[in-house]
DNA sequence: CAAACGTGGGG
DNA sequence: TCCCCAAGTTT
């Protein structure tokens, strides 16, 4: 005998409804989704952060191949995690992922922490992040807010202004929580991903197959075009660079490990220099530049979120190195054969790879 | 709170 | 070609 209805928790029909969807159209079947635990789910949410799961894929599949657990992980060694990464952007996803894994073994019993503060704690764990992986793990209750849900919130609550701001974040984490409902969290929590993510897209939102469109503000109101509301938009100013593309007799290239800080940090990348004599100063242990065996190659563009790169690539071939290398790990020279191995980012990967 | 942080895909 | 921005977090 079941308890009187009036004694059950009330029903969210925004949630009721979605799972219905989610199990008919909701998506069940991808990567992390199989032979899942933590460690799968916690990587995917950190490899998803602004970035598309199409992208996502083929990643994270070699990842964990190469590295399936989180001991692994935390023992490896940082070039290769880096290496791993290399193509998937926001590098500093893959660095704070060794060392949450690192505090993991040193402080939380080699797990990840199940508590939500110690979670959230760890580096590159934010309060969504944390909330995806409690959930989709372990099916605890907690509501989170990536770009899906806000902007399936924000329409359907009507939420105007940039979903950003503070107000109407706080605002959209309080509807986040109101709707996640006690039961089948981490169907719940994939389902409205997974609307937002299809049918409640960006633009031209498939209002006639959503499943909570009855009660949707911006479907009623005319707003789906509207809603969210754009981020103000600011200039992206273009800088300058030049690479160096410092050849040895044998066709190998010198690569220099960028610095701790800034874009690509900690990546193995061409020698980047403003003026040809600085870059020599900085390089003569390794190589001598002679200006008669300069070649200008072609500049590009290289678009980043918030700013353009100007890259002019600069070519040094037939360089000898010096009889005394010394034992610099931020240099080496390396074969076409041994890029793979390496974390590079994209566009010179790309550079590399289209040299003659 | 604004800026930094990558890359690729879609309109 | 250009603009927007995607399963955000950190400083």
């Amino acid at each position: 005998m079941s308890a009187p209805s009036a004694d059950l928790p009330t029903p969210d029909t925004f949630a009721h409804a979605l799972l219905a969807w989610f199990d008919v159209h909701g998506r069940k079947d991808l990567p992390w989704q199989r032979n899942r635990n933590a460690y799968r789910v916690w990587l995917s949410e950190v490899m998803l952060q602004q970035t598309q799961v199409r992208t996502v894929i083929p990643y994270f599949e070699r990842f964990v191949a190469a590295l399936p657990t989180l001991a692994g992980l935390a023992s490896t060694e940082q070039d290769r995690v880096l290496a791993l990464w290399s193509g998937l952007g926001y590098y500093s996803r893959a660095r704070n992922l060794q060392r949450a894994a690192q505090i993991c073994v040193e402080q939380h019993d080699g797990d990840l922490p199940r508590d939500i503060e110690a979670l959230s704690a760890l580096p590159g764990i934010g309060r969504s992040t944390a909330a995806a992986i409690l959930a989709q793990a372990f099916g605890e209750r907690h509501a989170i807010l990536d770009g899906n849900v806000r902007r399936v919130l924000a329409r359907w609550h009507g939420v105007r202004g940039w979903p950003g701001g503070s107000a109407a974040q706080r605002l959209l984490w309080q509807f986040a929580d109101t709707h996640t409902p006690h039961e089948r969290v981490a169907d719940y929590t994939q389902a409205i991903m997974d609307l937002g993510a299809t049918l409640c897209a960006r633009s031209r939102p498939q209002c006639a197959r959503c499943p909570v469109a009855s009660g949707c503000v911006a479907r009623r109101e005319g707003l789906t075009a509207v809603l969210p509301e754009a981020k103000p938009k600011r200039v992206a100013p273009t800088r300058a660079t030049t690479l160096l593309i410092v050849r040895d007799a044998q066709g190998r290239v010198l690569l220099e490990r960028r610095p701790p800080t800034g874009v690509w940090a900690r990546l193995w990348s061409l020698p980047e220099t403003d003026d040809a004599a600085s870059a020599a100063r900085r390089l003569r242990d390794h190589c001598t530049l002679r200006a008669d065996s300069c070649t200008a190659l072609g500049s590009f563009v290289h678009t980043f979120s918030h700013y353009h790169l100007e890259i002019t690539p600069l070519l040094f071939d037939g360089i000898v190195k010096p009889a005394r290398v010394g034992d610099d790990p931020d240099h080496g020279w390396y074969a076409r054969a041994e890029l793979a191995a390496l974390g590079l980012p994209a566009p010179v990967r790309r550079l590399l790879e289209s040299l003659p």
